[in-house]
DNA sequence: CTGAAAGCGCTTACAG
DNA sequence: CTGAAAGCGCTTACAG
């Protein structure tokens, strides 16, 4: 900036004003292009790092990644969410950087990245039901948008709206005819996503008039090496489900295959309908019917809430729901006669 | 700093040197402690964008990301790629930030973030043959790994070895009896990659004495449904293959449907083998034998290198080439007598 | 309409 | 063993 200064004759000030064109700065319009070209000659690019020791601000957004180093490298969603965010933030001169966070870290470091100031505000993708980390960083001032569980009074989230997705899942599977409907959740209860989902399917049940049977539920945890022995249980009952309603697909595809395993497929002796619409579920045989999750809309909308909060704008709703769609295909079929 | 340096009773110097750690310092153990001690009572933390000022670093690390929209959001190994490059670079105090920049993009402006000094380093995810910001940017002497191409002079990259990978699989076809063997590849011609294992697959062809037929072998786009037209065209041949190999797990998916609709199955009707092997590969019907791309390792190994050459330290290898492994699964079996 | 100067929060020769 | 001072590359009152 010095070297434009001097080779136009001007002051740092000046270039300043021009290069950042600072209204009411009145600068005489041949001094103004004199500055621009020699600024276009010399190459010159402002230091971000200068600029941010001055403005207090780093013009980062990070994304910490609650998940075990497996649980990550699996996600399927991860591209999509990062590709909303992104849509979301660079075009106001945002930057993303990614941070991974054991869940299970107990001295987890991502405050740091506010401390030090690395970033100016979080989306934190977190499963988890609570969490003192971010209850302290949000009572510190912090822009903070919680990807995932809504249960943080006060703190800005987003997530889909799992019940209501669960609901129309398993009511689906009612209007086929089915009475007898088993559960696999897409992980541990002490997630919100999964007490969320279960919520739905009770929901649906009880408006049918079907009885709660706790034997019909159990856990899987993400991966769909988790989803074998829930289906292994729900089909060794005497009395077994017609059609299972499994909180995600990646456990479902396990679940399909334990079912297979014993020689039931899918869906002439059980109906499954799976959660998550992976891109891979057309593809399976039969093609899996599924509840839409629309991770792109939930980067972009999380990057738009990240956005307001660190440029201190009204957030119009602390907590976003997005909608979910129910994804016909080929594995739910009417229950037998 | 300031406040730390004035409650224990020194000078910020002395608060730098015992805070960093300053090797030669010679700070009087009882000053050291007090000051440790009073840092953590005020809860210190250094601001990062001062330090990175005046150090002229910023210990970030770019990726590059050079797909559209949809490519990056459908990418199952982008997580497996970034969890992967963290590994390598957080230990060592660099952080991750990522920038998407359309493969399309003539004014793409990835170049910036080294001219604006908001990264230290680049990895540049490009399947692309060429480009010339890469090589503006290394002749100006940046930081700059490339992942997925190979083709560019003096610039450090890595990649699996693709060609090693596709001559792996086509001989196991060859191995199993097959003489008539299709090849759809995972996207066009102009991608080096693609090249690279159509160039194993008429290795292997040569090698066992079979004449290459141009006819056999047709382009896929990275998408599933860009399978089917290909593996169409393959069927509708006089003399139809009884093996093919696909140059991509996701467009073997879309192949595999073409296929079932024309009531050919695998592995009875026809071998089918992919690479990438995609998770959900064993859970399809039949499970589908692939060539094990190496995603995690492809990032950590990116992450090595780039820190590497941030930290001006010699590189061992400026291309690196990681091994394939071949995966038996049920899709490809004997030829039919 | 433009410039001299202070300041952002650090590091690091240099002096004592 | 410790401190005063310059400097990293910017922005922004303030003065003229």
């Amino acid at each position: 900036m010095e070297d434009v200064a001097k080779a136009a004759g001007v002051s740092r000030t000046t270039v300043s004003f021009v290069l950042n064109n600072i209204p009411n700065s009145n600068i005489a319009d041949a001094t103004r292009e004199r500055v621009l070209q020699v600024a276009r000659e010399l190459d010159y690019a402002p230091n971000t790092q200068a600029l941010n020791l001055v403005t207090g601000r780093t013009m980062m957004i990070a994304l910490v990644v609650r998940k075990t180093t497996h649980q990550m490298a699996s996600d399927a969603f991860l591209g999509a969410v990062i590709e909303g965010i992104m849509q979301a933030i660079e075009p106001h001169g945002y930057h993303l950087m990614i941070h991974a966070a054991q869940p299970d870290g107990v001295n987890s470091t991502y405050r740091d990245l506010i401390r030090t100031r690395k970033a100016d505000g979080l989306v934190i993708s977190s499963p988890m039901v609570s969490d003192a980390e971010v209850r302290l960083l949000h009572d510190e001032g912090t822009p903070v948008v919680l990807q995932g569980a809504s249960t943080m009074e006060g703190v800005a989230s987003i997530d889909v709206d799992n019940e209501q997705g669960a609901y129309d899942a398993v009511r689906h599977l009612i209007e086929l005819g089915h009475r007898r409907i088993g559960h696999i959740s897409n992980a541990p209860f002490s997630y919100a996503a999964s007490c969320e989902r279960l919520n739905g399917y009770r929901k649906a049940l009880a408006e049918a008039g079907i009885p709660f049977d706790r034997a019909l539920v159990r856990e899987g945890n993400f991966t769909a090496e988790s989803g074998y022995e829930p289906m292994y249980a729900l089909l060794d009952l005497e009395d077994r489900p017609t059609a299972v309603f499994i909180g995600s697909d990646e456990v479902a595809l396990g679940a399909l295959d334990a079912a297979r395993q014993r020689g039931i497929t899918a869906p002439d002796d059980l109906s499954v309908i799976g959660f998550d619409n992976l891109p891979v579920g057309r593809y399976l045989q039969p093609p899996l019917t599924t509840v839409h999750l629309p991770a792109f809309d939930l980067g972009r909308e999380a990057g738009n809430m990240i956005l307001a909060l660190v440029r201190s704008e009204h957030l119009p709703r602390l907590k976003v729901s997005l909608p979910t769609r129910l994804i016909l295909r080929g594995s739910t079929a009417p229950v037998p006669a």
